[in-house]
DNA sequence: ACAAGAAGTGAACCACGGTTCAGACCTTGC
DNA sequence: GCAAGGTCTGAACCGTGGTTCACTTCTTGT
């Protein structure tokens, strides 16, 4: 034999992996699942569309892979507040809420790509695979709030699954339309709100303030 | 001219589009949007492929009635609770949410092709347009709840987003896998209270009677 | 009964976009 | 420089499923 994969063509070849998925993530982000083709795809990453199935075998698989990373990301940093930020749990609910739609706003393409965009069988199903993760993220937060005595009893998956499903929809329009970021604080503030109550913060007899109240 | 609509043509005509629409949504509650093709649209109402067009422009407006006629019933539904039913504006919308969940347990492959099943563009935009309608109607009774002293303040608009969200990501998942009806009750049973927990009903501090908690 | 014209059929048509592949072009070890 | 074996290209291929259309079958007024 007289050719081997050298290090620097291995290192090329992950590079144009890398950028495939890069540009495949913008273009998404921008045109929405239906009209990121695999022509428009390798022509934003620079390549021919032969060349994408170098990388990947179908077009399915680079759209999973597409979602995976982006929502991997999100459930990261979602995780990283819930499970490991500072304060009870409570605080650290409505950082979380908070912080994930902070972020959807700074992206919104991609987020609406992630949260509602029409998509094809695969995609949809890695969609439901990553709300069951950020259901499971809530429900332990959830769990620890009732065991803490700072929420009521309740059935954490349920409150997991309406706070996944609520952040999700009143995310939804706000991030089809553009709007000022006035608006988008006063959301944010409602939202954060809203996810509290859902979760009933602030509604357990013994530890209730007399005078306190939630609105500020 | 030697021939002329007569009313019994017109009513076979009618007839067939009926039958066409109501055995669309049976398929389409069977195998979902895209298993839905003309052909097993047509097979399904004993017509062929060609004959469909003799109603409908295109697959696109069959789907779009289709969806139209079976999410429209439920928003006639959810609306004569909400607006008309017994009661005050909360209980109004624990009866709601209650009744929203229980029909769609009863047709559970239509209520998975309305609120979640991958469907092409115009199906999803119907959606959106049913979905901003559900809205609409939590939206009246949470300000009407929020006027009577009910509920805390409140983006009432928030909070409808947030409820239509939550009822639907919470029934998916129950949607998609049978499961008993004791399950299903208790389902309900949570679904609802937080439901009124997400709305803010019994935080209220005037109103709040002492002892007075909403778990059972 | 018959002509006019609509309803109904289903096989052929066609657009679309993912996928393939024969050839061009590179990279490597000798 | 050269052979071996890889990467890259883009035009051609092809499966799918919505749509059309020539033709058959019915319905109606005379």
């Amino acid at each position: 034999m007289a050719y081997r994969e050298t290090p620097a063509v291995r290192m090329r070849l992950d590079a144009a992996r890398e950028r495939l998925v890069t540009e495949a993530t913008a273009v998404v982000a921008e045109v929405g699942w239906a009209g990121a083709s695999v022509g428009a795809v390798a022509a934003a990453a620079g390549m021919s569309a032969g060349s994408v199935y170098q990388h990947f075998a179908s077009k399915t698989a680079l759209a999973v892979e597409v979602f995976r990373r982006a929502a991997g990301r999100e459930v990261e940093v979602l995780g990283a507040v819930l499970r490991d930020g500072a304060g009870d749990a409570v605080a650290r609910l409505a950082c979380g809420v908070e912080v994930f739609a902070r972020r959807a706003f700074e992206r919104r393409g991609l987020a609406y790509a992630l949260l509602a965009a029409p998509a094809d069988e695969a995609v949809c199903a890695e969609r439901l695979e990553f709300r069951r993760r950020y259901r499971a993220l809530f429900a332990e937060v959830v769990r620890e709030g009732t065991a803490a005595g700072l929420l009521p009893p309740q059935d954490p998956e349920v409150t997991a699954a309406a706070l996944t499903g609520a952040v999700g929809e009143v995310l939804v329009d706000p991030l089809a339309v553009p709007s000022g970021d006035a608006a988008a604080e006063a959301l944010l503030a409602e939202l954060t709100a809203m996810a509290l109550r859902c979760a009933g913060a602030g509604t357990v007899k013994g530890t209730a303030r007399p005078g306190g109240n939630d609105d500020r």
